[in-house]
DNA sequence: AAGATAATACCCCTCATTACGGTATATACC
DNA sequence: GGTATATACCGTAATGAGGGGTATTATCTT
């Protein structure tokens, strides 16, 4: 028998053993339940409508298409499923790359009992689950470079160029006048190593310095 | 006598009763000590290389100069002092913007004893304590939007155009014209109403579109 | 206290790139 | 057969980039 009141959890897996071990962790709850578990993301898309899974813990390594571009068509067919990546590597690009593509919680495969239920709990209560070391690097991910070689005035004009301004813009809005504006633009410019406004956007992203 | 082996803790805020609960809390704790407690931003900063807080507990509604402000400069002068922020708010560009400072946790002020031990705890292991609601807000804040106006190519371009390309970089990346490219770029920019890379980029940022 | 340095602010001119207006074809998908 | 997408071209006007200068503060340094 159904029993609505426990969360619906969908597995994708490839490793049969973590898949059962996982299902196992995952049925002992009275909280949740594993209503399927899949070897690759095709077949969780495909029966995605029917499944309806309120929560998906996804692998990113699979046979056929990964878990990250998984997780991309996942979240388009079905947005209001919470997926948490299950991954045994914590390295940088891919974290941002599954964030990106809709992930809401990241855990390693080495998650225990504990780990695993708490992870689901955390969805639930409407966090993001996420191990120190990720959300450290999504924390650290944020901060600007404080030894930025542009002085306050110049990152006060890069700024405004980040948000879209012409150079007129940027003069009105300093009261300073157009060639002024340039002056600075062409400091930023050979101190970044740019020649252009989008390339300077671009470093200033990279490097955090705004 | 001195206890090398706890961390030093520094906190700024205003309320002395909160002041005061805090440091009873951090020190009744083994592994860390209270090594003073500011009502403001600029004692702080003043005594910033005497005191070599390793964690600083701070308020981000203070007088005179505000948490925000005084992150960044503390982070200038003491980079390897960690600063968790502690407030009533979660506002979300408040948040943003303390972790652009550099803070490296969030907390609220209702924290209890349990709460607050164990956001140093984390903070020690190198990692970034904060609320469910704030994690799930800095999470969130990753993803893409999947429900774009603009095409897969149309958005391969914004992407090439966030990252400093001219009409002819990208032309040449994707094997067209550039005048194909220059027909792309027309589009999204009437999909988007924009008139310029910049202001592209800007929004493609905002709608979070790549 | 003099001198150097960095940051700020302004002006002119030239050339390349970008923006904006059209038009058009092939393809694929309903 | 209509719609959406990707491709390609032309011409003009506007904007941005890169070069050359000059001047005034404020701050650091000797």
């Amino acid at each position: 028998m159904a029993l609505p009141f426990k969360k619906r959890v969908l597995i994708v897996e490839d490793d049969q053993e973590i898949r059962n071990s996982f299902s196992l962790i995952v049925n002992s709850s009275q909280k949740f339940m594993v209503i399927n578990a899949y070897g690759n993301c095709e077949d969780a898309i495909d029966n995605i409508n029917r499944d309806k899974p309120e929560i998906i813990l996804m692998d990113i390594e699979l046979p056929g298409m990964n878990g990250i571009q998984g997780t991309k068509i996942i979240k388009e067919k079905s947005p209001q499923s919470e997926i948490i990546m299950v991954t045994v590597y914590e390295d940088s690009e891919l974290v941002f790359e599954a964030l990106k593509a809709g992930a809401s919680g990241y855990i390693t495969k080495s998650a225990n009992y504990m780990e695993l239920l708490s992870a689901l709990e955390e969805i639930v209560k409407g966090g993001a689950p996420m191990s120190s070391r990720i959300a450290r690097m999504v924390i650290d991910n944020y901060h600007v470079n404080p030894n930025s070689p542009l002085t306050k005035r110049e990152t006060e004009i890069l700024q405004l160029i980040s948000e879209g301004k012409t150079y007129t813009q940027i003069s009105e809005e300093l009261f300073i006048s157009k060639e002024t504006a340039k002056t600075h633009i062409k400091n930023i410019y050979s101190k970044l190593q740019v020649n252009s406004k989008s390339e300077a956007i671009a470093k200033a992203n990279l490097e955090k310095l705004i």
